[in-house]
DNA sequence: GTTAGCAGTCTCAGGCTGAGAGTGCTAATG
DNA sequence: CATTAGCACTCTCAGCCTGAGACTGCTAAC
């Protein structure tokens, strides 16, 4: 359908266009890759490319850019991915090393790290369990009527909560009480913890479970999405306009970000799947207001705990930069994952 | 130093200046405060506030904008401070007790609920002892050769690290371990506990003591700063130039402001004391591109356990309502705090 | 199929202008 | 002596215009 010619013009338009942000004209092409045919044969080919839908005109006497359709096709038979090199994996690699042994340590970094690689928002979500069991459960005296519970899960999530007590204990016997609580609901998910509660009777002991099935239930979107690099993303070009830099800021929050990302990591929407990895681009979300941007989805970890790393960009992204880093920074939270929950 | 009228009129500028991010003309002065002098007495008047330095020109032929020396005496001696209304408290009082009793859920969520309030951005720091002393350790099985390290502090902080066992050991032995080393550590700050280190025979102890060690000194910017309000700080008028804004990005990043914080809670810098708070007004920080921001500074807690509230805005900004917002807000963080660290 | 050439289209920066908003000063007033 | 009317003067700002420049699309020739 795009004959070899046709295909090498819609690359160097996209490259082109990425590279400077500013519609790319026949004589762009023509110039700055050398090519050996003029400018009017160049214009005829495009008009054909924008006939098909890949590129389009902003306006009459201005040069092309690529459309969503464009970028798709680029993304999926065009481009060139470029490598991640070996310096900047060492980089990468030293800093995840770098900071001590928690996974929220790794994930706020991951996102970091990548945001800075590639120049725009990115977003990393936590592993998620199809349902997470408790691992144990820590009481510690604060006051004589309230303790402190600490909850470990299966998922690597630790959360803490205020109990008050009815019953004024020391931490003597807070740490029977956890210890008997251990016994009984270690290893449940919340459903199962609602199921043995009827056997408690202590009304401090059905309390604690209570709130335990609470937190293994919970899942706060801030607390589960790390997202990082907005000032990075807020230097492109395309928010040279204030409104169009607010519509961005207020976009970019973390609970919208999380819902855009959701469809993604699911697959539906019309994301195709380009090497384990998704991409998105412009209106193939349904998203309202998020039109001009595209992002790049890869999930990590295993079946049964799995999170998502992600970018988020204007359309106008340097994907061929971006998918391998997305891959890459995936790949290696797919391993610091399993390190953590090898043979359990 | 200053006529009666001249304060009453200099108040007015700073009201009507912070209502309407406009220059405020003596026409303007006149026409909506219902003045029984003509515009040409204000004009004299405002002369005479310029030549003391309490007002400035922006180009010779605009209204008057307060210099930071007028939003001072402003502060100081004429401002009404507008009173947290019933309704407001209850909301706020209201959600505050929304949410399940997590130290760091009330910092965040009083952030969030002072900038709605101020419509600024508003930073609230986890209270800081002078010395974290250890409250209780609990390592929970990974796998053979790793275990989750939970750290409770005094100070209300709980960290997680994973743990390298060099001798593989069950839940039960781990159980064992925090035992003792609760028994040793427990109500020990870092020094203390590097002092008992010589006492520890066991590897794995030792190891763990000293990660143990490195966490109570430790201090993470990101994670003791809850900063949030960035959009609504960002649609005031003073942002309306993408430069000035992508600016203010940049400066409101956490480790930024916790740099600006740090004097006024300490008391060095310009900034007075109001009614045992700091208002910073402009260039009063010494920081460069910081000049055209004010902060209002509550600390909160106890002595020995104090941290700040804190909002961030432009030297235009609503001190009357702001203030007190501040204020109330400390307020209510000193009693939950006070209600967690009870007769310890 | 390619290309030179040209007319036509559209944007954009820069200059210009008149309206409008304010001020500062002066001289008159109570 | 404080106040005020009045006026000349200053400065901004939005709107308009314009010419340069950038491209395209088309036509006709190669």
């Amino acid at each position: 359908m795009l004959t070899e010619r046709q295909a090498a013009i819609l690359s160097m338009v996209v490259d082109e266009y990425v590279q400077t942000a500013e519609p790319v004209s026949s004589k762009a092409l023509v110039d700055r890759r050398r090519l050996e045919v003029s400018t009017a044969t160049i214009r005829n080919e495009l008009a054909r490319l924008e006939a098909e839908g890949f590129v389009t005109h902003p306006y009459t006497s201005a040069g092309r850019v690529p459309s969503d359709r464009g970028y798709r096709f680029y993304v999926e038979a065009l481009m060139a991915e470029e490598p991640v090199g070996i310096e900047e994996r060492r980089t990468v690699e030293h800093q995840l090393h770098q900071v001590a042994g928690d996974l929220d340590d790794w994930l706020s970094l991951t996102a970091t790290i990548l945001s800075t690689l590639v120049g725009n928002v990115a977003v990393v979500t936590r592993p998620r369990t199809t349902s997470a069991h408790l691992r144990n459960a820590q009481l510690v005296e604060l006051s004589r009527e309230a303790a402190l519970l600490v909850a470990v899960m299966d998922d690597g999530r630790v959360r803490q909560r205020i109990m008050p007590m009815a019953e004024p204990s020391s931490q003597e016997q807070l740490n029977d009480r956890a210890r008997r609580l251990n016994q009984m609901l270690g290893g449940k998910d919340a459903q199962g913890i609602r199921g043995t509660m009827a056997d408690l009777i202590d009304a401090d002991d059905i309390a604690t479970a209570d709130v335990l099935a609470d937190i293994l239930r919970e899942q706060r979107i801030a607390e589960e999405t790390f997202v990082e690099g907005l000032s990075n993303a807020l230097r492109q070009p395309e928010f040279s306009d204030v409104d169009r830099l607010l519509e961005a800021v207020g976009q970019l929050q973390a609970y919208r970000l999380r819902a855009l990302l959701e469809p993604a990591v699911e697959g539906h929407a019309g994301a195709t799947q380009v090497g384990s990895m998704r991409v998105v681009i412009g209106a193939e979300n349904g998203e309202a207001g998020m039109q001009d941007w595209s992002m790049v989805v890869a999930r990590y970890g295993e079946t049964d705990a799995s999170g998502a790393v992600a970018v988020i960009g204007p359309t106008r992204m340097a994907y061929q930069r971006t998918i391998p880093r997305v891959r890459y920074l995936a790949s290696l939270m797919s391993q610091l994952l399993h390190d953590v929950r090898q043979d359990r």
